[in-house]
RNA sequence: AGGGCUGUAGCGCAGUCUGGUUAGCGCGCUCGCUUCGGGAGCGAGAGGUCGGGGGUUCGAAUCCCCCCAGCCCUACCA
């Protein structure tokens, strides 16, 4: 076998021992997305409280920028926020018939405080809608009380029988908005307006594309009268459900007495909507864009623009070279990456790794973390007047080492995240695009599902939850939604892939994580 | 919740079947010297409730029981 003499082949032969092993996907895709999250430092399972996780600096960063932007994007669309309480009356909880039923199975429950059994035991919020329906009865009676537009940041509690991190964890953490509206057309366009403001923050931000969709009536939000989501298709073939907006319609109005008085002077129920994203968000990144070494991370969510590694050699070289580094990092320190009209501002993040480790060890490393930009500064480049530049990923922004003049390569540095983030999203389109499938026939969808397989299926279905149960009976797959106007193929009529019944348009199928 | 696999140093593992002195190995970690543009070399070190509890035994990482946790497959699940 002919020896490659490209230094990955090196570095394949060495990638276990020094740090830990990355299996490549491959070879074991789940325990894959595993060791880039040891790897890449974000978190590690609780081990002493069942199915939670620790969420480490490296990965709560991510978190961070997420919340961050997202807040903006609320505040922008005149969202406030606030906080209620993470317990909440169990009583409270059996308000809905629906709801209920669809938590009841994953309620964690307080039955003692104080050293005293309680009267009425505490629920550990899933979600929050009982308990701010509550209050929105307290604070709205009047139209001019409306719309009232809450988001709320916490952690929630499910205890789900099945956890992995960050897809889902028996306590993970969250936005949760929640509005109250006068009329039911509101309400549906606020639900459609945040489904998009988390479907412009995944392909903007995240550079993860999504399919904006409707859920089926039987994958819907326990107490709404429809669901609206964002499914994105991970690297595998499944699809992660990455954010939900509900139209609630007046079922929680009516279940917590929720009413204002009209213009007309007539009382009636608000009309309520409910949307979340959560920390699942992180391991839809993962899962879109890393790669066999580790981490890779958009600009926009990353906590480090750029890592400068030094190159020395001498003692009389160090001082040199730490000092161009310095100067490098103090440019690179005031270039502004706000967005037009950003709430807050953003500038580079950069660190200087002056470990006195080699510096081989230390680009494993910052690769593994997913940092975007890797600079080396030795001696010749300071010769020369230039920086050493490797991108985490290969693209249009930059591919191998680059040598650029230090002027240059400031001058261009925006432009160059920029060009990388896009690239990260094209990409991760061009892969969307591969894995999705037109199916007509039935013997084609088993062959797409079969084993552990699964693409982005658009298929006609007969709308009926018998078919869609068998679906999933025989294949695993699930309708992920039906799709939203502009997403997917045209809708056209055709005949159900199980059962030949008429369709009216195709829907999305894949297997869910 | 059912089934399977697993739990020994930070990470990865050997040892368990067939019980027996101070529980090993690789990497990582600490110190020293030489090194430093893709995971350095040598030398000297540190680091362990063998997941937890109970039992059998002269003696348990090893055998038995219970529990906890993790991973995979079902089932369940915004």
């Amino acid at each position: 076998m002919a020896k490659g003499k490209g230094s990955d082949q090196g570095a394949k032969q060495n990638t276990d021992g020094i740090g830990g092993k990355i299996t490549p996907r491959e070879e074991d895709y789940p325990q894959w997305y595993q060791d880039v999250i040891r790897e890449g430092e974000l978190a590690e399972t609780a081990k002493v409280v069942k199915g939670c996780m620790v969420i480490k600096p490296h990965g709560y960063a991510i978190w961070e920028k997420i919340q961050r932007d997202l807040d903006a994007r609320f505040k922008e669309t005149g969202h406030r926020n606030a906080y209620f309480p993470l317990l909440i009356p169990q009583s409270f909880i059996t308000k809905e018939a629906e709801h209920v039923e669809g938590f009841a199975p994953e309620l964690a429950v307080v039955t003692h405080a104080g050293g005293e059994a309680l009267e009425e035991p505490y629920v550990i919020r899933p979600t929050s809608e009982t308990i701010i329906g509550h209050y929105f009865a307290k604070w709205i009676s009047s139209h001019r009380d409306l719309p009232l537009l809450i988001n709320q940041w916490a952690n929630v509690m499910r205890w789900e029988k099945r956890t992995r991190m960050f897809l889902r964890t028996t306590e993970f953490l969250w936005q949760e908005g929640h509005t109250a509206h006068s009329t039911h057309e509101e309400a549906r366009a606020e639900v459609e307006r945040m489904l998009n403001v988390y479907g412009d923050f995944a392909e903007q931000v995240m550079a993860m594309p999504v399919i904006r969709g409707v859920k089926t009536e039987s994958e819907k939000f326990a107490g709404a009268l429809s669901s609206l989501c964002i499914e994105a298709p991970m690297q595998d073939g499944k699809a992660l459900q990455a954010g939900t907006s509900h139209d609630l319609g007046q079922n929680f109005g009516r279940a917590f007495d929720v009413q204002f008085q009209s213009e007309e002077g007539k009382l009636d129920y608000v009309w309520q909507t409910s949307w979340g994203v959560s920390t699942r968000l992180v391991g839809g990144l993962i899962m879109t864009h890393s790669d066999d070494a580790g981490l890779v991370l958009p600009p926009r969510v990353a906590p480090i623009h750029a890592v400068i590694v030094p190159i020395w050699r001498k003692a009389h070289e160090r001082d040199a070279v730490f000092e161009a580094c310095a100067r490098i990092k103090a440019s690179l320190d005031e270039i502004d990456l706000s967005q037009p009209r950003s709430r807050y501002r953003d500038f580079v993040e950069v660190v200087v790794d002056d470990r006195p480790i080699r510096p081989g060890a230390k680009f494993y490393e910052w690769e593994r973390r997913g940092v975007p930009v890797r600079i080396e500064v030795g001696p010749k480049d300071i010769a020369k007047g230039q920086v050493c530049v490797r991108m985490r990923v290969d693209t249009a922004a930059g591919t191998g080492k680059e040598f650029i003049p230090e002027a240059d390569f400031i001058a261009g540095f925006r432009g160059r995240l920029d060009l990388y983030q896009a690239e990260l999203l094209r990409i991760a389109r061009e892969r969307m695009e591969t894995q999705t499938v037109t199916l007509d026939t039935w013997d084609e969808f088993l062959a797409a599902f079969a084993g552990d397989a699964s693409v982005f299926a658009w298929c006609h279905w007969d709308g009926t939850a018998e078919t869609e149960a068998a679906i999933k009976e025989q294949t695993k797959a699930t309708i992920r939604c039906v799709p939203l106007p502009g997403q997917g193929p045209a809708p056209e009529p055709g005949k159900c892939i199980l059962t030949g019944k008429p369709s009216p348009q195709r829907v999305l199928i894949a297997k869910a994580y």
